[in-house]
DNA sequence: AGCGTTTTTGAAACATGTTCTAATAAGCGG
DNA sequence: CCGCTTATTAGAACATGTTTCAAAAACGCT
């Protein structure tokens, strides 16, 4: 007599992955740090191929010479683990933009760079990125919550690109960087840009169309009426 | 020897509901459209009570009095009857727009009268809600396309607020509505409404603020920097 | 090294979406 | 009404995410 409502898995336990909002990865072995990259690597991998469902976690559990308990024991979900190596990327993302930003003249010149750059990165594997933006959607609150975050990290990028200003990472991320307007605009080409993102996930048109439409978006909040 | 990255399941066969691009729910026996009814109404009421998950596939098809393998005769996948429970749901919300347009003397208060309304319309059932979105992100193409239906739906409705003028609701959904810039106002208007239904379905925040993210970005477009 | 604690393992079990099949029922053209 | 075609059924079967559990291994500490 199961109750659907409230389904039993995903209880309120923790993964050893955690520390989405605290340090990250926290004080692992160094086995068992070896043990976490396996596993992202071989799911990663196999995202690569086919997608979300091609991530059999029992493919992953042995391919990455693990027990299934264990790999629940880092992970929550399937989900959970194409999250994480989203989040590897976002930061390896953040760090190469900190290091070369957006070139450009005007404010959407450097926007329409910077959202090419990170279109292209997120399309130039499209099956891992089809897995991840369904990881993205799943509705669930542990992931989102981490989703949120990855969204500050890419508004400082945004607005970064806006002022034409180096991002600065050391910055705590929940501090507004920029003014309200340039938050704002940021926001709105954020999610312009994951909405575009889902829609090429879902085959409706070619990753040039995204960048072009946050492009489009960027023009009109930039220009005047 | 299953191969990962092409499940056996979901090939090109056609569900009953289908004619998503041509006659919606096309020549069924009468018997028929009353099965399809239960099957919808039976997966709606689960979907308010619990969610996605609570939507299963065998209470639906029991309680609708229906074997399972009927249930995949008339839809394909699970997101498929909340996909076309959607299409139903938006189908009404168009008709009870253009029957008493968004009231307010500028294209800003139109367009946020009409997201309110809109958002209202969601997020009063949350758990249907979140199961729909759910569904909207699988990923699969099928479904994408039937999502790409509604986005014209929803983006001649924005097109008629943004001018103050009732929908035309028997021009062919292909037709471009307004003029260019109008296109693109709506368009990334529905692309923020989305990515913030998203968010809310995530927890990350209210149903109010979504209305209010909408009216940001509407703002930003409509005023001049 | 020895011992108590924690982690990992291996394997089974469970839940649920999806598919398959043989038998039955329904619908329909004549 | 007859026979043919198609739809429906009941139920098993399959695939895969997730959970559970007892035993074995690894770990950390003194």
């Amino acid at each position: 007599m199961a109750d659907p409502s409230r389904p039993a898995r995903r209880r309120g336990r923790r993964s050893l992955s955690d520390g989405a909002a605290r340090a990250p990865v926290a004080r692992l072995a160094a086995s068992q740090l070896k043990r976490l990259r396996r596993i992202v690597d071989v799911a990663v991998g196999l995202a690569e191929k086919g997608g979300f469902e091609a991530v059999r976690l029992r493919d992953v559990a042995e391919a990455s010479d693990v027990a299934l308990g264990t790999l629940y024991k880092y992970f929550r979900s399937k989900e959970d683990i194409l999250v994480f190596a989203l989040r590897e990327e976002v930061e390896r993302f953040e760090a190469a933009t900190a290091a070369r930003p957006p070139e450009g003249r005007t404010p959407l010149d450097r926007l329409t760079h910077f959202f090419e750059r990170a279109t292209d990165g997120m399309t130039r594997r499209p099956n891992f990125a089809r897995a991840v933006i369904r990881s993205i959607a799943a509705g669930d609150h542990e992931i989102a919550t981490q989703v949120a975050a990855f969204h500050l990290r890419m508004t400082r990028l945004i607005v970064a690109s806006l002022r034409g200003e180096p991002a600065d990472l050391a910055a705590p991320l929940a501090e507004t960087t920029g003014n309200e307007r340039e938050g704002r605009v940021a926001f709105v080409l954020q999610n312009v840009w994951f909405a575009s993102l889902a829609g090429w996930a879902g085959g409706l048109h070619p990753a040039k169309t995204v960048a072009e439409q946050v492009r489009v978006a960027a023009s009109l909040m930039l220009h005047s009426a």
